[in-house]
RNA sequence: CGGGGCAUGGUGUAACGGCUAACAUGCUCGCUUUGGGAGCGAGUGAUUCCCGGUUCGAAUCCGGGUGCCCCGACCA
């Protein structure tokens, strides 16, 4: 893409509003617009790399979980939360319909996907069921905070599963699991987030939550270094020790983590709620055992960002970069020989192209700015060498490289 | 929702109760310049968040709103 064509542009100062460095980088680089607090609008930039994560997401999703993607609406009536009693939730937002019917925007989907499956499950032989979808969540927070980590509106990854049975569903539970590390492993914050035990409500002893471990998050976790899994600060009274290896309490570490995906069994809470019921091998008709599974698309955005960023600006894992080339030509005489390179590479790959006329101080600082994880530069100096200069955003070293040698960077 | 802070061109800041609200940056035009947010010149851009009050006079003081940020509470 042509960096003249780009109608964002950044800006030396973020808004002196946003205190959070998720949000002050997002807005200095132009990835988003904000709203309102908690509310913002997605740029080219900012919506590329929300579409490669999602794309990520739903590939877990699609193979490792065998699920089939769906998209239900935002308005949903209150009589259903009335059912599971959860409509006097102060997180929601209340509206009517023209007529009078009381609705909300849907903070979660459960009101809407038991009653919606009901409808396609009557038989043993249509369970499992699994589905999700990607799709805006609303919540009414008294406190919107820390730029994209906790908003108002939201993108959410959310996964619903339908079990005949306890070990049907503990299998798919554990896959989950897995399915999740796939996931902030590609996205690259594997190594700073941890599956971490949670509170499991009324009625599962746990939930599970993956932490990423960064000073931006509002959670604290207790992590137990020898296996890696962690314990929510909301329920460390009620443990002696790490659940997973039985090493001692004292010996765990406290962090400070954000949240970034929840896994919850849910029993038979919301089947019962809606009579969703089926018929056994014997005939007999028993309650759905279901599990629930969400990601904070957005937040996880964010999440990335707080681990992958220095004073210069972000710095992309290649996984989500909204470009995989920042190619930058210097002078006149590289222009001609960037276009080339630019419309080689550009069949191939995503690039990001400063064609604009600007000084090079303010192409490198834009560079930085944004974090294209490599940036080429073009210039007469490179020319005589017949290269380009290749350094990735997260080093300092730079290196020439022949211009016909390129291709095994795509 | 409890506590604290802030609100001035697009952005960041300045201005004793008193002159035409200043500076930087941005943007426009011209010249110049191209390896780290370049230089010179000329322009542009503001109902000082809103409503009310005090005063001869309010960006400035007082009251009430609203918005935003932070701490806490909340967070299936």
């Amino acid at each position: 893409m042509y960096q003249s064509k780009l109608f964002t542009k950044t800006v030396k100062e973020a808004p002196k509003e946003e205190e959070a460095r998720n949000a002050q980088l997002l807005i200095r680089a132009g990835f988003i617009n904000k709203e309102m607090a908690g509310v913002y609008s997605l740029l080219p930039m900012g919506l590329k790399v929300l579409k490669k994560i999602e794309e990520i997401i739903r590939y877990e999703m699609n193979s490792t979980l065998k699920a089939s993607e769906i998209y239900m609406p935002a308005l949903h009536a209150l009589e259903n939360y009335e059912k599971t009693g959860r409509d006097d939730l102060d997180i929601l937002f209340r509206t009517k319909l023209a007529t009078g019917r009381d609705l909300v925007l849907g903070q979660s989907h459960e009101e809407v996907v038991v009653p919606l499956v009901k409808n396609h499950l009557f038989s043993y032989r249509d369970l499992p069921i699994y589905v999700y979808q990607i799709q805006n969540k609303f919540r009414n927070e008294l406190r919107a905070k820390s730029g994209v980590l906790r908003g108002r509106e939201f993108l959410m990854k959310d996964l619903y599963s339908f079990h005949a049975d306890e070990e049907d569903f503990k299998s798919y539970y554990e896959l989950s699991k897995k399915a999740y590390k796939n996931i902030f492993e590609k996205v690259g914050i594997g190594e700073e987030t941890f599956i971490t035990f949670a509170d499991g409500g009324t009625f599962s002893k746990y939930s599970h939550e993956f932490q990423t471990v960064t000073d931006a998050g509002e959670d604290f976790i207790h992590l137990c270094e020898s296996c890696g899994v962690a314990i929510n600060d909301e329920i460390i009274d009620e443990q002696d020790s790490c659940p997973e290896c039985g090493k001692k309490k004292k010996d765990l570490v406290k962090k400070k983590a954000i949240e970034v995906g929840n896994i919850f069994p849910l029993k038979t809470k919301f089947s019962d709620a809606f009579d969703l019921t089926f018929t056994d091998e014997k005939g007999d008709e028993k309650s759905v055992i279901m599990g629930c599974y969400g990601i904070g698309v957005g937040r996880l955005m964010g999440a990335i960002l707080e681990v992958k960023n220095d004073e210069k600006g972000m710095i992309w894992p290649e996984s989500v970069a909204p470009f995989k080339f920042h190619l930058i030509p210097i002078g006149k005489k590289a222009e001609k020989e960037a276009d080339k390179i630019y419309r080689n590479l550009g069949k191939e790959v995503e690039v990001l192209y400063d064609d604009r006329q600007v000084s090079v101080g303010e192409k490198f600082a834009d560079s930085d700015l944004i974090g294209i994880p490599y940036r080429l530069v073009v210039s007469e100096k490179t020319l005589a060498e017949n290269s380009v200069e290749v350094k990735k955003r997260e080093e300092t070293v730079e290196k020439l490289v022949k211009i016909e040698k390129l291709q095994s960077y795509v």
